[in-house]
DNA sequence: TTTATTTTGACTTTGTTTGACTTTGACTTT
DNA sequence: AAAGTCAAAGTCAAACAAAGTCAAAATAAA
């Protein structure tokens, strides 16, 4: 459904910001194939204060819509995980980072175990014990940028 | 009887989905040569939640019913995963496999967004392209014993 | 024959798409 | 400065597209 394209869309440009956006109705439109109307009524029928985001906009030459993700604060913490891991990491650190997650409510009980288990020795077995802790921090990495999408 | 022949179909296409099912009532409908109403019949007398289904659907252009079985035990049916996903898996299926771990309730949203991180190709990305459907099911063999214990 | 289940279709509600028209703001001209 | 121009975004209602509801009629079961 085409509403349901452009809210996806919508939703990708904002992680690619960092959870900020700042687009032009007609561009978009005219990008995607459809009335700007359109773009409209997917921002006010998805993209709500109720759910957590904030719209403002301009009229007028140069004007814009720009939509931000509300409930940060949390992605600073992320974001100093992220740069922390570097491009390996040991089991054991990754557990102790995990543990600090957990702690600090950026992850779930149930999410906790799914991130351990990935990145677990076990689960990385196939991998020549020389690389894993490189494909560990790629992983990792990956769960943290996950994290910042809820 | 026309309700049970339906009740049928739908169950052969819930087997296909691995439980799950999304159908549109007209369409349908339209295949089989009934009215559409005959569609909410069958469900709401054949696939109740006492009898272990979930159902959820949406109006409007674009508007679906969902249909979900949920009756195998959670381990049972996280052992019929683990099984399925063999020794080597691309990210396609996994994320099939994972959406259909979300639809059952035996994942959570954040679950499977962190479980999908750890499976894609990005996260993968030190591993070479032609090992990481191997690594990948290793890691998802993992995460499925995760969840197991919880 | 009574009672329960199934079948049908008219009508309702919800969600989406489109387009005409309105409002606003920046920039240009007088 | 005031007025005019033009490029945005906003509004709103009509046309569509689905699914939901409900009760009457038909059929099956007891």
């Amino acid at each position: 459904m085409l509403s349901d394209m452009i809210a996806q869309m919508i939703e990708e440009m904002l992680n690619e910001g960092n959870g900020t956006l700042e687009l032009q109705r007609n561009e978009l439109a005219g990008r995607i194939g459809c009335v700007p109307s359109q773009i409209s009524y997917v921002i006010s029928s998805r993209f709500t204060p109720e759910r957590g985001y904030v719209i403002e906009s301009r009229k007028g030459g140069g004007g814009y819509i720009r939509i931000v993700r509300k409930q940060m604060g949390k992605s600073e913490y992320l974001m100093h995980f992220f740069c922390a891991i570097g491009d390996a990491i040991d089991e054991g650190e990754a557990n102790a980072y995990l543990s600090n997650l957990l702690d600090m409510g950026l992850i779930s009980d149930r999410g906790y175990l799914i991130a351990r288990a990935s990145l677990s020795n076990a689960a990385l077995a196939p991998v020549a014990p020389s690389d894993r802790s490189i494909v560990r921090a790629s992983v990792f990495k990956q769960i943290i940028l996950s994290l910042m999408s809820v």
